[in-house]
DNA sequence: ATACAATGTGAACACTGTTCGCGTTTTCAA
DNA sequence: TTGAAAACGCGAACAGTGTTCACATTGTAT
């Protein structure tokens, strides 16, 4: 953000700005929501647009981030400590269902998302990558307290693997029908489960 | 293509606007480089340009199929009849092993296909993932060879789990050093080999 | 009430992808 | 060989973009 809105008026003013974004990138997409347009949905001109977002990609970050820190929260919520002492099979049910049903409770997050990918360059991503290097964080350190005997460095790479896995795959999973979206969630369980049984298995559970 | 090239002169343009583009590409990125600049590093027209292509997006494309056809004869090379007799941690092995052997022996692939992610709308990916929808066809049909028991329809969804989870992973990998791109390389094949144990057991080998 | 900072404006700027009328080259039948 | 028709090549001109900036307006504090 160029600049931090210092009176009440600007404060509106951003978010007035960021929900008309949305509204229009949803519509018409990215490329084809000019900044003339952006501005004029929210009843802004586009000088007050540059004000407080340094170009036109800052506002579709600012959208996804506001997305990304629900869905980072709720991870957040699944992993307490008494979810450690939880079977293996019922963890990565309830995992992978919180992802899923994360699409499903914010059905706008995927537009940006969608969008997201196609706009921002590859090295760009830090920022907003930034989210999965926590939750991979997270999941590691979760690994690690399941089964202690697992190196940390070993408990990264797995969690790594496992977040880019699912993200894909239920990424993949929202472009078709309700049925096939099913199944898939079902394919991904049953494969994240059966790489997961190679490094932890359930004899420290009580 | 706007116009097949009927004449040789303007055959070799094609490819001198192809090589011209792929090293600008390289060099610069695809949106930084101007139709102007293609055209200047092909020392051609931008007129001759849109001769021959409808756009400047169908430039990227053009280059990524030439790679795309490459990767998808390697991988039908790898499904012969005899294959199919390979005991199961082999084929994991050597599949992926050829997917990650691409990547070494065309390093200019990565950063097409990284502009090729970057830019094209996701809905607008159809031609493009023909190829992939070929190799998930393939996939199952090898499965289904297997496994006869194994339904057809089962084999594709457990194909194109696997070949967007392989994708994902091996993309991921290209991003880091060399030690951690053999640790992910190892952690796909394990992955997907207790995935696909899960549906092909080891019994029907000789 | 006055001065000063914060905020809002939109015409103007620099640059983009794309088109199209016209000049040049190749083809091929007479 | 010659002529015209088709293919090809060109780059100024067009329509549109994201972004800036000098100026007008509003808010705040003395």
């Amino acid at each position: 953000m160029r600049r931090k809105p210092q009176q009440a008026r600007s404060q509106a003013r951003v978010e007035q700005i960021l929900d008309g974004a949305e509204k229009l990138f949803q519509d018409v997409g990215y490329e084809a929501a000019t900044t003339r347009a952006i501005a004029a949905h929210a009843e802004v001109s586009v000088g007050s647009l540059y004000q407080f977002f340094p170009d036109k990609e800052a506002i579709l970050k600012a959208l996804a981030v506001r997305y990304m820190k629900t869905q980072y929260q709720t991870f957040l919520d699944l992993h307490t400590a008494q979810s450690i002492t939880l079977p293996l099979s019922s963890y990565v049910d309830r995992m992978i269902d919180v992802f899923d049903q994360f699409y499903t409770d914010y059905p706008g997050s995927r537009a940006i998302f969608e969008q997201l990918l196609d706009t921002i360059t590859w090295s760009a991503i830090e920022k907003i990558d930034d989210f999965d290097y926590q939750v991979v964080t997270e999941l590691a350190r979760f690994f690690h307290s399941r089964q202690s005997s697992l190196p940390i460095a070993k408990c990264e790479h797995i969690a790594l693997v496992i977040t880019k896995t699912i993200t894909e795959l239920l990424w993949l999973s929202l472009s078709r029908d309700q049925e096939f979206r099913q199944e898939l969630v079902a394919e991904t369980k049953l494969m994240i489960l059966s790489y997961l049984k190679q490094y932890l298995d359930e004899e420290n559970n009580s």
